[in-house]
DNA sequence: TGCGTTTTAGATCGATCGATATAAAACCCG
DNA sequence: CGGGTTTTATATCGATCGATCTAAAACGCA
């Protein structure tokens, strides 16, 4: 009984997911959610209740299908130190290729909605939180197979990743360039190295 | 001859910086402007032209009464090693302050404005060039006096502790813990340290 | 003390905001 | 092949958006 939707929930989230990322949550209003999920407004709010429910729904599959996809591939199936080289040779090949300069949903998010939103600061502070856990667990991991150094405590070094990251997602918003992304990361992965002061061959890089 | 402004110029600019700073640009409005500054909508198109013309006032305000500041106030004052600890003392001390977690305006900006705005993102992404330039003095000087290790470019540490400076201000907004700024900023900090491998006891740090 | 100039104040412009009311359309079930 | 139920489509709600218009007010200068 009852008429059924016309419209695949996965794909109009998806959509709502691009209309975020692209223009923000205030910049996009509840017209161009519903023209790019291509159903009216009444549909969208009998759907999926108010633009902050909408939104809330968007970041949480945005981050269920960038970030933890990202973990589950590279985690268990690579060793630690090479996880976490894996991890940011995608964030910054990602931010290159990002033309729009979109950045991350949900580090835009942290700095646009969670600061006026108590529930939704939670949550960003509870993701957050996983990434710095998935570093730990990487570096732990590192530590204990011998390829990170032990001279920092796992905490530390997890944290500094953590920043680290967050840096390369902001920096590439205004200035993408690959040298700058790169010579960012260079040191902190330095720093995980083991052997005695960094063994690292001053070489290769770009001016 | 002309009837004289009743404003000060620099208060209103101060009051914009506030408005824009805690709300951001989207979500500020020409009324949260025009009563914050005491001055009418129309005496505020008058003397600043557009709310985007203003906003750029604003962040240029912003730059130099912050980080152009605290830059001229460390550098040249404190030998490179101990310039940069002072900075991310202050940073970090003033990201906790931060009660109702404004950030900083720049960075802020960076990922609202900027992505969107071609000539602010020009202007952004020079002030962060010009933070960059900063760390790398300090680097560079630190490093010819002996405080901080040459192991790694300059060019590369002074992005490092950018990334880490967009990382503790981004991760404050979310979440203010002093344990995971001071973490953040700690490996970042013995990475600099200029004796073989890392010389840090790790004995003062939290749980 | 008028004149010219600029800034004030207040009203208001059309456009758009998020959200909803109304009712027609589309389905399952009996 | 009508009920019952949900989703559609359309129109529109009051509020607010950035921006502007019209005058009155406040000055320096003649």
């Amino acid at each position: 009984m009852a008429r059924p939707r016309a419209f695949d929930e996965t794909v109009a989230l998806d959509a709502a997911i691009q209309c975020f990322w692209s223009r923000g949550y205030e910049a996009t209003s509840v017209r161009d959610l519903s023209a790019r999920m291509g159903m009216t407004g009444a549909s969208l709010y009998n759907a999926f209740g108010d633009k902050r429910a909408l939104f809330g729904r968007a970041l949480a599959s945005y981050v269920t299908s960038s970030f933890g996809a990202r973990a589950r591939r590279f985690e268990h199936r690579l060793p630690g130190r090479a996880a976490i080289e894996a991890f940011f040779a995608e964030i910054i090949a990602v931010s290159l290729a990002d033309s729009d300069r979109k950045g991350c949903l949900l580090i835009n998010s942290a700095l646009e909605v969670a600061p006026h939103d108590d529930e939704f600061q939670r949550l960003i502070a509870g993701v957050l939180a996983e990434i710095e856990a998935f570093f730990r667990r990487c570096v732990t991991a590192g530590q204990k197979d011998g390829s990170i150094s032990t001279a920092q405590p796992a905490d530390d070094l997890a944290r500094l990743l953590l920043g680290v990251h967050l840096g390369i997602r902001v920096l590439a918003r205004a200035r993408p360039e690959r040298d700058l992304l790169e010579g960012m990361l260079r040191p902190a992965l330095a720093m995980l190295e083991p052997a005695g002061q960094f063994t690292r061959d001053a070489s290769h890089r770009g001016e």
